[in-house]
DNA sequence: GTGGTCTAGACCACC
DNA sequence: GTGGTCTAGACCACA
């Protein structure tokens, strides 16, 4: 468990999404119980209120259950977790598009650069 | 400028990578002169040393010139960089794919799921 | 007991609802003997001549007997407690229907929303 | 502006309701500037934290949009705020149902007494 | 004990 | 000035 926390982006999006990382490497197993709010926080060496908040973002997404008195857990539902992964990759896909939106390489430049890169790897 | 340092990966790559992006943006203009290592380091918050290596890998890539008595300069030749630009896109490419790799997509469902957010932005 | 109490409707008005819920809820055993006005009035948090006002209000209607000289008890009428139910419940009705009306929508449209939700509930 | 606010439910749904129904009314027409976050804060007597969430909510509905140094307006988006509005009547219709089903109502009772009820109105 | 909410006060980025 | 985020600390309901 790193929980690596840089400062150019709201940490609670880092939690969600390293805390989705847990789930689809399976650290955290479906149908699992988390452990206490106040424990992941301090885990994750951040204020218990930032750590709910990406709990309940994750609950929004549909990957968590809370159970009002005793803690939440990991969907058991292996759709919900699919799904959450494509999206996550979408996000991930999105930001290098951006950067290399940045650097100056137009859609088919990034299209060619990728295939290459897709084509090597077979190899 | 940011000089957002994380801990899990050696800091002078990503003092690397940060020059580099400043450079693309053009907050370095191409043939400009770098202020003095000890600036460079102090302005980043880190050991004169890891700015020093950071600054000889540049050199190495063709990216920065040193000039024994007068300090170092961005390179006047459009064309390294450009190659570095290339390298530097590769770099992020090949991240992504390792990341996708490691949520369980194979090379297909990759080219997939790009090429249809591609798609997306044009229209 | 909550004894939740806004400042936009008169308080006797709201205690009177509270109270019959309580009955309905069963808090309140029908024929079972209710605390003094005085204390209820502080159990509320409000003057005991506004929980007089609620109570008179309740006889009025029926759901309550006043004993001359040994306090108040609920009916033990089952058929007024029926009655008072329906009316309350007309009532929740009626300003459901207000809310509806103010939010811009017509009979036929609030009818249709009602029973589609309805349905909904019984699969 | 009321700003009515019980405590038996989390303010910032109640903040979400209310100026979601000042929307919907017209006193906030569509395309118009919201006040700051502090300012309205200060107006409904809440925390700005707690106004931020409500917003924030309202923000994810659709129904407000967010610019990032000059505040906030409304949508301008009139089929934004009708579904808004149909939400929000299925919201207010569920917990009457709810509130029925407390009392001891079937479906069949509910149905009953809301069509009686509706056809009053139409004499 | 659990999650959930609220307040108060601070800091940041943006323009 | 704007919105956004974070922390610290408190309180509540539930069971």
């Amino acid at each position: 468990m790193p929980w690596e926390l840089k400062t150019d982006r709201p940490i609670y999006t880092q939690l969600v999404e390293q805390i989705k990382l847990m789930v689809f490497s399976g650290a955290y197993p479906l149908g699992s119980r988390l452990p206490s709010v106040r424990d992941m926080a301090q885990e994750a060496a951040v204020n218990p209120n930032t750590m709910q908040r990406a709990l309940a973002k994750l609950e929004e997404e549909g990957l968590i259950i809370t159970h009002r008195t005793s803690g939440r857990s990991i969907t058991e539902d292996a759709r919900m977790v699919e799904l959450a992964k494509t999206k996550l990759a979408q996000e991930q896909i999105s930001e290098l598009l951006e950067k290399m939106r940045l650097l100056g390489f137009d859609q088919e430049a990034i299209l060619t650069l990728i295939n290459d890169m897709v084509k090597e790897m077979k190899q």
